[in-house]
DNA sequence: CATATTTCAGCGTTACTGAAATGT
DNA sequence: CACATTTCAGTAGCGCTGAAATAT
């Protein structure tokens, strides 16, 4: 994955510098989250039900875009490490209520830690300025 | 993939939204290109030979980050097409001399036109001004 | 009956690992 | 002999499709 002179007209093309910027800030990401034993749909999980509160499986899948079918085995593991509860709702038996325990809230605060420190890693070529610039026009690509 | 109403602490993160641009942007012009018969490591290999001349196959995986072992296949299809030509390098029989031809040439210059709209389509949320500065930070970012 | 949700089984692509065969 | 290059076989992860089971 290591590029030695890519083609100039490749460096141009914004398409290109987000692949690779996205490839491998994502191993930086990715890398520390696995020493802390976590990945980062854990993370997207955890963040989700902490800031919206309980949610069904659909509406955690559109929130952080993780695949309805591939959420069924993620809450599995979550739920096996006690990190959040898989609950029928009353209001639509169709339905499961998912929400954080304590123990999934502290584990979210310790990854925003590991994250924190992730992102700096992943920037550090980059002035704070930069970095911010560069989110906000990410931001602004995105249509966040 | 789409995403509604993701967690705010992963929209402020750089990686996370450099990952969810990588994505869109890479649809677009993975789209674009196949809808030319081509694909984006195809466009890669034509580019770092028209720029650089003849390379052997472990240089030109050094050059556009595909894997040495993936390398086999690609350049299989893209001779198969008539877009290259490989050959023993004289200097060194254990390496392949990877030549474009004119076909290849031609293929290359069709390919920027495509890829020069895809493009402007992934980043029609941004200014020029604002595109060009996204640009320059990716690039700064990445140490190309 | 049509629709929504959860779940499961499987696919296609990408990037990678490991090793064999050939040559320096 | 150690090393480099090409090639092949196989793996892991991700995002996705399609369909079954259940409930509205």
């Amino acid at each position: 994955m290591e590029i030695a002179r890519a083609p100039q007209r490749m460096t141009a093309l914004p398409s290109w510098l987000l692949a690779r910027a996205a490839a491998t800030s994502g191993r930086t990401v990715a890398e520390a989250l696995g020493e802390a034993g976590a990945h980062r749909s854990h993370y997207a999980v955890l963040a989700a039900l902490d800031e919206r509160g309980p949610l069904s499986q659909a509406a955690l899948s559109d929130s952080i875009g993780v695949d309805r079918s591939d959420m069924v085995r993620l809450l599995d593991t979550l739920a096996a490490d006690g990190l959040l509860v898989r609950e029928p709702d009353p209001e639509d038996r169709r339905r499961n209520l998912i929400a954080t325990t304590p123990a999934g809230r502290a584990r979210l605060r310790a990854l925003d830690r590991v994250l924190a420190t992730a992102q700096d890693e992943a920037t550090a070529r980059l002035t704070g300025e930069e970095r911010d610039h560069l989110v906000s026009l990410l931001r602004k690509l995105l249509g966040v």
